[in-house]
DNA sequence: TTGCTCCTCACGTCACGTGAGGTGGC
DNA sequence: TTGCTCCTCACGTCACGTGAGGTGGC
């Protein structure tokens, strides 16, 4: 077994690993019960550690190489999708995290925390709605062109067309939140401290003008928009 | 620990574990031994599944809410570190999947599990060998430029300057096999049935005429290669 | 007799899921 | 009395790593 393993760069305690699997069955044993391969037991190993490089569990391998033989294809296209589902997962990890550390020199640990918390919050949601097909972020366009223009007219946002746009963002932000306060929250919270810096033609001062309208509504009319 | 759970989205079983590991200790418990959590737990808690939702192992969100308190910046730069490293080495098998499964319909079973351990193989002793900031992809490139004027040129692969340069060819890829027999085996294999699209300038053409031309100088020379 | 490889358990890893069997509050 | 939530073990997951304690061949 030593042998077997030093050939194919395994360690020995993983063959004894495959043959409690059933994946690799020594043959023969010597008198002193030390397993012999053969010829056929090397190439099926070649085999399991070449499916094992390309992340396939060693349950499938087993099948593959057993009596079930699934197409190879066939497993393949399936190990690719879900490759490809963890290299999206983990892409997006990347992208909070990287926003995340940006943050991590400006601000306090606990401010940070709570940043994370937020965005984490809304990522969430975000996954819970899954793809809308773009729908919401044309909405979002939509309204911003909209804003942009009064904000480029000079209108204070205190003016009715700036809070009629003003409230319709904030429905669009409640239904995103599901209705859920924490969520609304977390999404102030990252418009202050975390401005994205491009959604859907959103930019910095836009946002603030957004901000000054929605505040200018904020406490008369909201209960009449309940 | 019901309601607790219920806020927070995740399971009791997850509450007890976090209890568990010291994660998260329910201040007082009922005359019935039922835990009891106050503000502050829940904070925590939502603190805690934050930086699990960043894909921060539990022990340092541990320390991170602990006494040790080191940098969440820091915290967060090596864990993008990790993140990264994750990301290349599953692009690098998407690859590999990739043209494993694009092989996958044009031959049978056997043969494509042989093809997938000669990438296997070709792909560990790439690894091994690591970066070479492309010194040995520009020695490629002008072998093949030198080779590819002998084609255009109309020489046979059997006359004596593209014998000489597959003789360069096959030393570099000695070199790259590390002298092991079976990966320039399955280099070979590679070549034949997996011909890389575009390996440094190398096309399908080029490769057939490299194959005949080292063909020709296989037997006779090879011991005095040696 | 001394090293070396081999053998067979068996626990640990990581973040929980999943019963199993039992108890308190409505 | 009937459900419901809660409790505390404890095994299983995945692919082995890492000793622990013991035996055969040079």
């Amino acid at each position: 077994v030593g042998e077997l393993a030093e050939a194919t760069g395994l360690t020995v305690r993983t063959l004894h690993h495959y043959e409690h699997l059933g994946l690799l069955e020594a043959g023969a044993r010597t008198e002193g019960r030390h397993r012999l391969y053969g010829t056929r037991d090397v190439r099926r190993l070649y085999q399991i550690r070449a499916l094992r490089d390309l992340g396939l569990p060693l349950e499938e391998i087993g099948r593959v190489l057993g009596s079930e033989r699934p197409s190879v294809g066939n497993v393949l296209r399936d190990h690719l999708a879900r490759v490809d589902a963890e290299l999206e997962r983990l892409g997006r990890l990347r992208v909070l995290l990287a926003h995340a550390s940006a943050h991590a020199g400006r601000i306090d640990d606990d401010s940070l925390l709570a940043t994370i918390e937020a965005m984490s919050r809304v990522a969430r949601r975000a996954e819970v709605r899954g793809r809308d097909s773009g729908e919401t972020e044309a909405r979002w366009r939509k309204l911003g062109d909209e804003l942009r223009a009064c904000m480029t007219a000079g209108e204070p946002p205190s003016a009715r067309r700036p809070r009629a746009i003003a409230r319709r963002a904030r429905a669009l932000l409640v239904e995103f939140a599901g209705g859920d306060e924490r969520t609304l929250a977390a999404l102030a919270h990252l418009r202050r401290v975390a401005p994205p810096e491009d959604l859907a033609g959103w930019d910095a001062p836009l946002m603030g003008y957004l901000d000054q309208a929605l505040a200018n509504l904020s406490n008369e009319e909201t209960e009449q928009d309940e």
